[in-house]
DNA sequence: GCTTTCAGCTAACGCCATTAGCTGAGGAGA
DNA sequence: TCTCCTCAGCTAATGGCGTTAGCTGAAAGC
């Protein structure tokens, strides 16, 4: 029997993308195994449990969506990188719905882990947008707050299935985004 | 024996109240029947699965959810039904986390279903705050789904202890709430 | 009191995460 | 090239979960 060749980061990746597939509830150590042309135990040379394995899909989901970030608002300043990062961010969660859903339920164990670091690093360009628009340094946590709310709340609900009206979905995140622009001025 | 006098109501309930106490995700067959004074399959002559309780839990947290925005809107309107409707749906996510994870789970299975009905009675609350702004027919939808995103992706965030930085939350919260009530003027 | 129903029970099944312990693939060094 | 040793992946087994089958006695109707 030849070996599979595995390590951390392919197992974390093949869960990554079964979580984007399947749903992230639909994760379990069994399906990974399977794609991976494996039986279950062998994970656990790679992993530490499926939980671990759940933290590390956060940790690659929010480097990934920090780094496409990053390139998404290279040059951009004001209303267009307003625009930039919250199409880039919508368009993370609809494309990896599993990836995103994974980062919800992680938690970083101490203030400096990967996670931490990676979820930081999302974080900063979104600050970026915000001293685009010479937001107060008083207010910048709170607008930063405030801008997260709105395109985690809109990207969650949108993939949850939980606007059931016929409007079209994309005009409203352009008007989302349209209303946060001019609130920011 | 003594008959524990069950019926789909009271485990709804206890069901619900263990999902806030111990988060939705550690809801389970055998700690509701813990609760109830009952073993788990006795729980299977009132709902039929795990899956059914779930979503019973969700059309119970949509219904107290729309009743406690009805109730709290009576006679407000403009920027003060605002503030108590955003006030409501924060508080209500925080005092019951389980049973708004739940709703977040949950999806009508037909159009007129229980759960649709109940979510759609919450909606209309937050419908009936923008009319009070006057907001233009054409643009209800969007503002509602923008208002929507902004509580639901900022009370879930604050629960699932996304907000890491030492600045308060409730300052946070408000300032939201008038950036949202500033441009919906 | 007698009958009938059905709420809650015990026993059992299958699925899943996880652990223990084995074995042979494949790199390191002669 | 041969040998040794490490460790990736295996099988077998455990315990916890949701769920079903089938039993029994509590309580409601007559």
């Amino acid at each position: 029997m030849p070996r599979a060749g595995l390590d951390a980061a392919a197992v974390t990746l093949a869960g990554a993308d079964l979580a984007d597939e399947l749903g992230f509830e639909h994760l379990a150590m069994g399906v990974v195994a399977d794609r991976l042309g494996v039986r279950p135990p062998s994970l656990y040379k790679h992993v530490g449990s499926l939980a671990d394995l759940a933290q590390r899909i956060a940790v690659l989901a929010a480097t990934e969506l920090g780094d496409t970030l990053r390139d998404g608002l290279q040059g951009l300043s004001g209303p267009d990188a307003l625009r930039a990062a919250a199409q880039t961010f919508r368009g993370f969660v609809r494309d990896h719905p599993g990836r995103y859903a994974a980062t919800l339920g992680a938690r970083p164990t101490s203030s400096d882990d990967e996670y931490a670091r990676a979820t930081a690093r999302v974080l900063e360009s979104l600050a970026v947008v915000l001293r685009g628009y010479g937001v107060p340094a008083d207010d910048e946590v709170h607008a930063l707050r405030m801008l997260r709310s709105a395109l985690h709340g809109f990207a969650t609900l949108e993939t949850g299935g939980g606007f059931q009206l016929g409007t079209d979905v994309d005009e409203s995140f352009a008007w989302l985004v349209e209303f946060v622009d001019r609130g920011l001025r």
